[in-house]
DNA sequence: CCTTGTCATGCAATTAGTTGCATAGTAGAT
DNA sequence: ATCTACTATGCAACTAATTGCATGACAAGG
């Protein structure tokens, strides 16, 4: 029960085909949430059943007609109204941290080259954030109602990379000084 | 394909039961990865079909007999080859990151709330961190190598708690901002 | 012309994970 | 006496999510 959630709120902030939140949740949201257009579409079915989601054809030319999603008055209250339950504690699922944890069972080169790809990826979405700061909220002293979600999300975003970064640094340092030791 | 893998690590750092694992789940390795009894007792099944790890059922007085599982040598040349492996890029899932986008939608002193638990559940975690590191890692500057990876996750997770402190600081400081201007 | 990429939607099969239930003995508290 | 909690293992039913496949049109590059 929370996918549905992540579709209400894209929904809420704008109407959109399945295609497009598929790549919403490539891209801003899936930052925080992933999920493959097959589980959209399936669940936005559901949703339709539900009476949260209601669809339109839009026929358009030189593309395929495409079913635009919008959020209902009935997916608006239950939307509300998740906000008012209290967030389940959530538990990370890092494979990353349990193959550091294997360090001593493994492969030491192989994982260094593992964290050296992790690190370069948290590099490349703190820049993504970052470029995303800049260009939809170039004033984040002045932000109105509507944008402090989406400004504070970003900012998420940005100290958990940051955090990353700094874990990695502290795993190379400790994994190549070693290497230098044996030497 | 992966809590067959921090099966394998738990493992390999000390045989145990289904139920030991489970509340090894609960604790350390479980911070980085959940799993409840249920499953881990399916999947050591299927663990020890693959031949990846063996049991042997141990009397206790007292107390119900229990199935020690210990890894094998198929079990351990999994680990390695699992080590060398890239780790596929990891995705979050933050239901909590969704609902701070969801403020403009639903109930923000509901919210509030929220963060405010969040935030403590972070720095109980951050106290248990630096307990278990004061406690098992006395001496972080003359670590051996068996010991190198257990530190490394415990210092990841002591960041990420961390930044977390820090993001639910920030979206304090903004939220409770603007309600003071309301006023 | 042919391949690759984008737009657009979806089904089917499988695997992973959760929830609920069942059993059974011991120990300690009320 | 009774209730709660801990140790110990597991099945069954269900829901969620992934993987693989299918279709079809248009646009751009080689």
């Amino acid at each position: 029960m929370a996918i549905e959630h992540a579709i209400l709120v894209s929904l809420a902030e704008r109407s959109a085909s399945g295609y497009d939140l598929a790549r919403r949740f490539d891209a801003s949201i899936g930052h925080f949430w992933k999920a493959s257009h097959q589980q959209i579409y399936k669940v936005l079915g559901r949703m339709e059943g539900d009476g949260w989601v209601a669809s339109e054809v839009v026929a358009q030319d030189g593309r395929p007609d495409k079913k635009v999603y919008a959020i209902t008055l009935a997916g608006r209250e239950e939307l509300a109204l998740w906000t008012s339950r209290p967030t389940p504690a959530e538990h990370l699922r890092s494979e990353f941290a349990v193959k550091i944890r294997a360090l001593p069972f493994g492969d030491p080169a192989a994982i260094v080259q593992d964290v050296h790809a992790r690190r370069s990826a948290h590099l490349d979405r703190l820049a993504y954030y970052e470029q995303s700061a800049a260009k939809h909220y170039p004033r984040p002293d002045q932000l109105d109602d509507a944008e402090i979600g989406g400004w504070l999300v970003l900012r998420g975003g940005l100290l958990a990379e940051q955090a990353g970064i700094a874990w990695c640094d502290e795993i190379l340092q400790r994994l190549t000084a070693s290497e230098a030791t044996e030497r």
